[in-house]
DNA sequence: ATGAAAGCGCTAACAA
DNA sequence: TTGTTAGCGCTTTCAT
């Protein structure tokens, strides 16, 4: 069943069956009817192949993260696919891993199966080296991409990024006021563009309290982020070479997850002898007790802003090269409240 | 460029072209090289559409959860994604919610936009009404469709599924047998096909040791499963309706962190007081204290069975139509130990 | 408003 | 082993 059969049925031309497909408003009205109709009776759908041989487009999104099985990613994926659906695109899903050449060969599959664009979720795609960050610019010669929380400059690249750097410094700041001492320990585990953001902005903190930043407390933890026990070993191994601390920051709830199997192992008290602060405000900031302060970084509104900037792209339409939102603390009782 | 540049600069035909592209052995190792050597220097890849047209395949295959952040699915989608590249498939994943009308519809968004397979994710798929299953079966007729963890008959449906009824089974008696008292509550919150599987497993446990299946303490929770807080609030009601348990059994393990919460609200000491099982062994297990005791469901393996299976069927080959797994007890800390 | 016909870039049957 | 050629099912330009 193909076009073919729908114009004979129809008594009418291909090409006339092909704009009815193509909603031309170069169709009478009534053999616009007559056409859905036999469309109908045949249960006639068009070679989606054929198709996109000839719009040279076949409607799909690439959608590119390192693991999206990583609640941050999974979530993402999730709000994209979904705004994308809406839209009547559908996405490609690759999960590249964090190797450069991997990520560069994901979007070179891409091209090739002719994505109408690609989205590249989470900093882990940007690296500090300029050289590994050009097949971005690259690929955007060839069709938009939008990157979520990662920043490049480039003509068709479009970025929604959370602002990491005073976040992390509103947390940091808000745990340096609350309670006694200033013994406050950074714990990341991603060494991403937004992983970086995140130092500076405890950096910075650090230093409006008139703290040397660069002897702050910033450990990173050389692991999976699932991996609880071993974040929760590691934080203990810290505190047996000396390194003091009663407040720790995470770059992730996860991580704060660890944080707070080492308070349980050590039989610390949360938050009066210790306080923890995890990153994203995922479900986890429910699954301890007490419950978890975070920091909410707008996940759903960024992906829809994403897929709806993408969608006026290819519209043609003029779009702003870097869109910014700021996160924002949610207190609990993994720390001290302010008086 | 295409296929015609590529021979005229090759000084071959098209044909040729083609036979390099597709691996044919009807090509002189000479000529191949020549060929290859163009296409390199030209930076030569086929054009993805015309090849579909001409192949009747993308080498794609449609992806369908309810909700790719969910944990489970999240992990299954991950998991299947980084097979089905391993073979050079890529996947279009498609988040359907769980309205029947929903997944039917996007099961033919799917065939229409002519991925070589289907793959179904979770038991949410399957109805108990079976007029509510026939889309399944019928888009078998033109594609192989793959259910994980669901089960329906039909030629061209392949099913990999856990064993629940007999995995439920085994952690409802183990906590039946550890401890003082019987006093078990099932908490679920998913009326699916494995839901069903489930809650056969654990009247079963009941019957066998002597209790009235019928008067077994099960209870749907009906909200969302991230809701931790409104989990504890719905076991705190039950109990205030004097409804008694000191083993609470979950279908799922971010269920058993609302129990959790409940037991510290209520001050309960776990394993003490009150003994929790999930299901699952996420990372959620880790996040916890005491650690929670779940039921591993070897998800990867059955991914990459899942898959696997797939592939041999495109390839034409004679594959089971079901494929079971069982479930493993993974004691820890949320359950009293076996003297 | 409609139709004829020339592509789009590839595959594959058939011929040589 | 290689080339010729007819599709694959659609879009789109150019007539009418």
């Amino acid at each position: 069943m193909n076009i073919y059969d729908i114009s004979k049925r129809a008594g009418v031309s291909i090409a006339t069956v092909s704009r009815v497909l193509n909603n031309s408003s170069r169709v009478s009205e009534k053999t616009r009817q007559k056409v859905l109709s036999v469309m109908e009776e045949c249960g006639y759908t068009p070679n989606a192949f054929a198709r996109g041989l000839g719009l040279n487009s076949m409607k799909t999104i690439g959608v590119m993260c390192s693991d999206s099985s990583y609640p941050y990613q999974a979530k993402a994926v999730y709000f994209i696919q979904q705004q994308l659906r809406s839209y009547g695109y559908d996405c490609i899903l690759c999960c590249t891993g964090d190797e450069y050449l991997h990520k560069k060969e994901y979007c070179d599959l891409l091209l090739t199966k002719k994505v109408d664009g690609i989205i590249l979720v989470g900093s882990g795609y940007i690296s500090q080296k300029p050289e590994e960050n050009r097949f971005i610019t690259e690929t955007a010669q060839k069709v938009p991409v939008m990157l979520l929380n990662g920043h490049v400059e480039g003509d068709n690249v479009y970025c929604i990024v959370t602002d990491d750097e005073r976040s992390m410094e509103k947390a940091a700041t808000y745990l340096l006021e609350e309670g006694e001492g200033q013994e406050l320990l950074y714990l990341y585990n991603a060494l991403s563009d937004s992983g970086r953001r995140k130092i500076q902005g405890i950096k910075k903190a650090c230093e409006k309290k008139g703290m040397d930043p660069e002897a702050a407390r910033i450990y990173y933890f050389d692991g999976y982020h699932e991996d609880i026990p071993r974040i929760a070993d590691f934080l203990h191994q810290l505190s047996e070479k000396g390194i003091n601390f009663n407040k720790i920051l995470c770059s992730d709830d996860s991580l704060a997850m660890g944080a707070l199997r080492y308070a349980y192992q050590e039989k610390l008290q949360v938050p009066e002898k210790l306080q923890i602060m995890g990153y994203g405000n995922s479900m986890l900031v429910h699954c301890c007790n007490p419950q978890l302060t975070s920091v909410d970084t707008k996940e759903e509104i960024m992906c829809r802003t994403l897929v709806d900037t993408l969608l006026h792209v290819l519209d043609g339409e003029e779009k702003p090269a870097i869109q910014v939102y700021s996160g924002e603390l949610m207190l609990r009782g993994t720390t001290l409240s302010r008086k």
